[in-house]
DNA sequence: CATGAATGAGCTTTCATTCAT
DNA sequence: GATGAATGAAAGCTCATTCAT
């Protein structure tokens, strides 16, 4: 889960203790300014003010901006995506609709907590691209839902499981995001979970 | 259809030909810079020169640079509405399953022809906030899709219609944008219709 | 004798006399700036502030630091190149001895006035590079000199022309530009010319 | 041959052979980065980095980077000016024309061999300043220089000594330094020695 | 009305230098 | 002594916006 973009790599590999704080500093900062303030109000003086680390202590070990929100992103995906790999792999045994509950939920919660870097970032940064798309195509979460569906193999009646995987996951994340960014809707968490996994199980086994 | 946000509609309402034509012309070169080189790359001064119009003409017509995202965003939002309204109103009394295929069909196309419009600019500029959220959930079209549901409601098994209106939204909208943008994906735009349209009536009637 | 760099020319020509002025106002700055304090002192900011102009103005005009040097060297070349060929030309017809002192009393005042223009600018700026070597190595200047060369052929002794140009060149320029570095001398301009005129003249005839 | 700009010292003379040894690695590193990449590019850390050494560790030896830069000019100057004040003495005794023609490829030489030091530190490094002027004018090299003079008085035809000795001086390393800075002339080594040669020899002598 | 010259706050980034470990 | 993390003044430059002509 290397960087793939060269330029956006660190700078310097912290090597002391003291270094180490100092990035997570500045990544601490970075993060919730731009949650708060938008990636546009994140300027790299700002960044490093919050962090209480000076500016050039930030370019020691982040080459450009976009560094630090390549970093940010960086760190969310590979959190996110265990949590999401090993909750699939902990319901592999379950039956479908209460595994694909429970992942949805999981989902929901993972993509509460990263919204910002998931929604706002990507968008922001162009260099940044499809780094990221989205927690739930990353290469070997790929694999291990194509294992998941294979598990249940004798249930989904979709033929095509390429593109089945493909609509499942962002309708999905999609609802998901809606939900996320409308703060005025009413519904429960617990009602668009339902929902959700309703439409993909009916989706896939009907 | 008049814009939500005050500082943001036109400063001066374009009366005579020559004015209305500067207008377009503004929008036509913002949109045209945006699709090609992205929000940043549209600077003011670039938009006036491309549009062929002096910068100080530019802020007559539009009080800020966010006043001519807002417009553009309006424009593409009244347009793509209108075109799915009709398109609503004339499937009304098709049987569920055709209406919806053609539909989302007629989804799909608005929001490749809108695509940066809907995906972009509402992220990069934040004041345009949730104006745009999406093209389904204008006011009158939300009424639309209301009276669209209530019509098929003898064949909707899903027991609440807010929620099911929400999910089913977003279970288009999102796999139809995630589609546009991944353009590496395998899939034809009939093969995406077809199970689009499959999940949403299956999670609406059975 | 447009600039021979591209991303070294003036961004925007100066319509209006106003504009002009300010152009003027900054190469001017600029100018007294490097004089008294050299190129590192003479900040985008800091000439902009001397020449009574914003910062933003500056940058109308001149696309980078570097192209305001490269205005400077500019014109001081094409002033200087200028101002020796009338006075070769109007050397012509005299005898050799004469002619070359005169013209090196010329060379003298032109690299006096701009002596940090020649000498500072091109070693400071890298990417001026040879732009302005010398003003007497300027293409049609050259011309004028292998002219006035020819003329005197038959007083000529040194038997390869190109090489002789070359030294003879930088024998005066060489001498006249350590004569200017150093104001520890004790040599009047006079007796300098005298010399400079007397080796040359040597060298080509004897 | 102490420096003549305290401030430009040497902070410590390395005493240990060890010590010894990591001065010559950031001087060796300072000149390859120069001669590579310009003074620009010599930042204090990237020369540190290319010695193997730590920054603080450079900053231990040398009080700040142009005193880096003058330890540099201050070597290749001993160095250059001895060699010459050798080869003059070693040509003592020759006819006239022949010693100064051997003078002469050996300055090509010198200058050739410390190009940078001689033609762009002195100028990039305001301090520096006239420190270094010209190899040829070193005090005791000018002893030197006079004392070849006097030997051969009685062929010098021109009065005044110090003046010729100014201009000879500039004739040969204004040439020189031209023909090096330009890689584009079409004159061999040799051909530009024997011109100068016989330029110098005949102001003096004719 | 249209023009375009002028503005300047504020951005990202560099790099010589210091000093606690 | 040696290290390298930390510093921060200051640089070059952009661009939304204003206003005299």
């Amino acid at each position: 889960m290397r960087p793939q973009i060269a330029e956006l790599s660190p700078r310097k590999v912290p090597q002391q203790q003291r270094a180490q704080f100092t990035v997570d500093c500045i990544l601490g900062a970075a993060e919730s300014i731009i949650i708060k303030s938008g990636y546009d109000a994140a300027t790299t003086n700002h960044i490093a003010e919050v962090a209480g680390v000076s500016i050039g202590s930030l370019y020691q070990y982040f080459s450009s901006k976009e560094a630090i929100a390549a970093a940010l992103v960086e760190n969310a995906v590979s959190k996110a995506t265990e949590v999401l790999r090993e909750c699939i792999l902990a319901n592999m045994g379950k039956p479908l609709a209460e595994a694909i509950r429970t992942i949805i939920t999981v989902i929901l919660s993972t993509r509460r907590e990263y919204n910002f870097i998931f929604m706002l970032l990507p968008r922001q940064v162009p260099k940044l691209g499809k780094l990221s798309r989205s927690v739930t195509t990353e290469k070997f979460l790929y694999n291990t839902i194509r294992t998941f569906y294979h598990h249940h193999r004798h249930e989904i009646v979709v033929e095509d499981l390429e593109i089945a995987m493909f609509v499942a996951q962002h309708l999905v994340v999609g609802s998901i995001d809606a939900y996320l960014e409308d703060n005025s809707i009413l519904i429960t968490d617990e009602q668009l979970v339902d929902h959700i996994a309703d439409a993909v199980v009916k989706y896939l086994t009907k």
